[in-house]
DNA sequence: AACGCCGCGGCAAAGGTTTTCCGGAACGTT
DNA sequence: AACGTTCCGGAAAACCTTTGCCGCGGCGTT
């Protein structure tokens, strides 16, 4: 009997098959009020063969939420969006949200637009994401009338909650392991130093070798494009001015492969003479690498949880503001070294021994 | 006076703000009705000063339609949810339809909780998305109150619309480029046979050898995973086989990467002795292959936009169904042999010479 | 027998907007 | 002066659901 061709059915065509009121099929279908077993049966049966699914939108309307939040992409959807995004969907469709999907391109007015059309639509928040974690343009002048977090982009105001990977402490992560590795003549083969992310993940790594007393020269800090091609070009660089390195810890995971190209074939091997080391963990990259690369994992996905396991709060009433870190974590492939032991710079903990 | 820090605004208050009553208000503000001009304007001031947003909850509610529709990824975001994703968002957006979002992650039970829920927030139509082109079953037992599209994967169900891109027209596009380049000794290396697309690429590809009299011996076609560690595993036992190969048409930009990189380190020159052709024209693989990589582009992100299209018109009351497939088109760079001539192979038109 | 209480279920308001219908005022016409 | 038009804006229904309040009937108690 269960029809459901039409999901037009109200709960009036409900009530009046269950022959009761609707506020009555409400109660049945809800356990609310006092109903006789037999009649909430009744009701329950009624509902099935018709194939009753109340109205969201009724409801939202009535209790003043509606259960939505909006997902403000400013830049376009990139690499980091999908474990993002799948992170804040997961976290939020468990309480059973339902997500808005906005791309704006990085076009301001589209922003604006967006931001707007999510209003009306009465979101109970707003989550913006970005693929650069600089300081970018909060995206409302006026305080807006639900809550806001930026996941992997960094609103320019500190009344705004800011979620970011902790760079400063992936760099440190790798230097740590390195070091534990028994490198001591690292180099850096990193992105353009315009990317926040850059100089924080250079600064991680310097301060562990300043603090275990080893050099790091400028001349062992390339910094260039988020390209293979770089990577290839920065390698062949390193090989003819600094050939004694024995380490190279790279921006990205790219950059990383094509160092790892261009060291093989010129015949040095990886890791025996030089340690490799990641960044981002893009598990297709760092596996079709030769070696399999060892990289830090900014724990994107979790960062996302994060991000809406926050805007949950605030939509619950909690104020928070400022920018907080997420831990990266370190995944040991074959490129930094086979090794049985347990590797101690792999702790969370930043007290943890070199 | 632009307060705007609670969007709670009804159009109450700004109808006792401007001393008239709530039709009025809606009337001034969409231009319905007879008003006079100097009212209109002062409603508009009031509404302005009020930062007055009507409600979409309301407005969908009355009027039986939510210009929202839901997007149900039944595998998880992949590499070709991105472009189709944009695709959709974008051709929707233009309309002013928001998008939900709904990742399934390839379980059905997920999937059909999303399925009920889009249909409770009374979406007006659904797309479904994947990441494999194979049929699958429908996400409907039983016939749906709104629209639905799939978009990159195919309902089992003949009555459903699918939209695919064109395997066999990609196959037959990179068949007829490398004949046009002068190759006569093809392989070709791919993916799982399991999967729909791999076949109708090579036959797609055998269609054109067969017309144009090309021999194609089966031991010059390797099947094996999407993996680079595949593309270079099958360069090598092509060149110890068929030493005499002068194009390799790839099932991926993956494969043909690892395909590239083999045969560059066994000393073959990429496209003078082997001309290479890849598929999904993967920007970021099709760039970093040395040399840069030739491929088929399936155009996903218009294959999105289509999409969307398709089920703004179902949702108008057009009936659609069956298979759709999309053109695919050949993206020219190095692999394939630099050429300053117009490739007739580009051309969309199966008409078209070889 | 009368009163009180409890179990059950109906009534109506509320939530925000659009739209139809209707009424009143002002003006023009005969 | 009376009637018809036109112009403007108000009242209320409709969309769908939840929930507080109220009423009615039956049962138990004194």
């Amino acid at each position: 009997m269960a029809d459901g061709s039409m999901s037009r059915v109200t709960i009036f065509e409900v009530a009046d098959l269950a022959g009761v009121s609707v506020g009555t099929v409400s109660k049945a279908l809800n356990g609310r009020g006092q109903l006789r077993a037999e009649t909430v049966e009744r009701v329950r049966a009624a509902a099935r063969d018709l194939g009753f699914e109340p109205s969201e939108l009724a409801k939202s309307l009535l209790r003043g939420r509606t259960f939505t939040v909006g997902l403000l992409t400013s830049d376009s959807f990139g690499r980091f969006s999908i474990p993002l995004t799948s992170g804040i969907e997961d976290a939020l469709g468990a309480g059973q949200i339902s997500v808005f999907l906005c791309d704006a391109r990085g076009d301001r007015v589209r922003e604006q637009h967006y931001v707007r059309s999510l209003l009306s639509r009465r979101v109970d928040g707003i989550i913006v994401t970005g693929r650069r974690t600089d300081p970018r343009a909060p995206i409302n002048d006026e305080r807006l009338p639900v809550p806001v977090v930026y996941a992997y982009c960094q609103s320019s105001s500190p009344d705004d909650l800011s979620l970011l990977p902790d760079d400063y402490q992936g760099g440190q992560l790798a230097a740590r392991h390195l070091l534990a590795r028994g490198r001591r003549r690292l180099a850096h083969v990193t992105g353009p130093v315009r990317f926040a992310a850059v100089r924080e993940r250079e600064q991680g790594l310097r301060s562990v070798l300043d603090t275990a007393g080893v050099e790091l020269p400028a001349s062992r800090i390339l910094a260039g494009e988020w390209t293979e091609a770089w990577g290839r070009e920065a390698a062949g660089a390193l090989l003819s001015q600094n050939p004694d390195v024995d380490a190279i810890f790279c921006g990205s995971d790219i950059i990383a492969r094509g160092v790892a190209d261009e060291l093989r074939e010129a015949g040095i091997r990886v890791p025996e003479d030089v340690a490799l080391v990641g960044f981002d963990n893009w598990e297709i990259m760092a596996a079709a690498t030769r070696p399999p690369l060892t990289s830090i994992d900014m724990n994107i996905e979790g960062l996302g949880k994060t991000a809406a396991h926050r805007l949950l709060a605030m939509i619950r009433g909690d104020a928070l503001s400022g920018v907080e870190r997420m831990p990266c974590r370190l995944v040991v492939r074959d490129s930094s070294g086979v090794s049985t032991l347990r590797d101690l710079s792999t702790e969370h903990d930043p007290s943890a021994s070199l």
